[in-house]
DNA sequence: GTCTATACCGGGATAGAC
DNA sequence: GTCTATCCCGGTATAGAC
């Protein structure tokens, strides 16, 4: 050992790093998401910034970990009701509607981690898989106030996230969408059905 | 003038093009849809197809349009009822989750043409606006005949489109996705709001 | 282990020669 | 109008300074 210090600033510069990307990206745009200007920004050279991070796919992965951890806050909550879902959710979705660029950097990410050798694969696979868990576990308990059977949880959950990813995609194509009031009205019609009577 | 058979001529061609396109990309995937090889396909040059179309993003667009033509048989008749509307859309994109390489197409132009500079830009929004004015248009229509005002039209066809969209990317990351069972439970989902008592 | 300098590759834009 | 030369830019690979 010895190394501890070491260890302790490359997390710190990682971080930092990390950070400085994000902020960029939500006030620049996309085309900011470029190791150039990540490097610029953070007070390094190019180079230094891919030695931390090997190559420029990798880093944009770790931003959109790093943003989903402070987006999580919300919906992490095990025991939270469907409405405190939904107004996690919502939350989340109103601000990305303030930040083109993490929307575009997100989406493009997505179809290119479609490729099962891209870094980021089984990061995203992994990802829908764990928020579709927490959605479903959500609806899940809130079929067991009432009435089960009338809809598979985990087909809301999978249709609450394609919608919200079509609609990401829709809104880079024509800002005039309001993805908000769109989710909040696919949330009433959840709201319809699983409150309704029982299925025979 | 004397030129009409040059025309026509064009015309065949640039038609024999796409269709060969089609054909190469449904069968062969989306590493299929490079210009050498659709120009290969078709029995002319890279330079004989771009003559044509100028330059990969416009052949690819064109490529869409056509296969949206193909497709729309279905669902462009302004009678159809919701129940027609919902075979039509289930079969197509049932018939897409047999071709990877046409979704992939489809998705990554999608994401690429949010560019306000890019080829396909006007093309997607017309797309878009188009066939979300056809759903609307019948769901619409399906309100007159039970109650209005419960949910706005508009909201239900881009919900409709974009988890869709949503489904396709997610099915191209996780083909396990049963893209057609997810919708059919969005249809039944909106057909439950839609037939349920008028809101007050 | 952290970081810089430099050089390389590929694509896209530009400009000038023909 | 085309063809080529050149340059810039982004991402990557290598050598070496600290």
């Amino acid at each position: 050992m010895g190394k501890r210090g070491s260890y302790a600033k490359s997390e710190a510069r990682r971080d930092s790093i990390l950070r400085t990307a994000l902020e960029v990206i939500d006030t620049e745009g996309y085309a900011a998401a470029s190791v150039t200007r990540i490097a610029e920004a953070a007070g390094l050279s190019k180079t230094g910034v891919l030695h931390h991070f090997e190559t420029k796919e990798k880093l944009l992965t770790e931003v959109l970990r790093l943003r989903d951890e402070l987006d999580e806050s919300g919906f992490a909550d095990p025991t939270a009701s469907l409405g405190d879902l939904e107004a996690a959710y919502l939350k989340v979705v109103e601000r990305n509607a303030r930040i083109p660029g993490m929307v575009e950097l997100f989406t493009r990410l997505s179809v290119e981690a479609t490729d099962p050798d891209h870094p980021a694969h089984d990061f995203f696979l992994r990802r829908e898989a764990d928020i579709g868990r927490r959605i479903a576990e959500t609806v899940e308990r809130h079929l067991d106030e009432r009435h089960r059977g009338a809809v598979e949880p985990d087909a809301v959950a999978l249709l609450l996230l394609a919608a919200t990813d079509g609609l990401q995609m829709r809104w880079l194509l024509d800002p005039e969408i309001d993805m908000t009031a769109a989710l909040a009205t696919l949330f009433r019609i959840f709201d319809a059905v699983l409150d309704g009577p029982p299925q025979d």
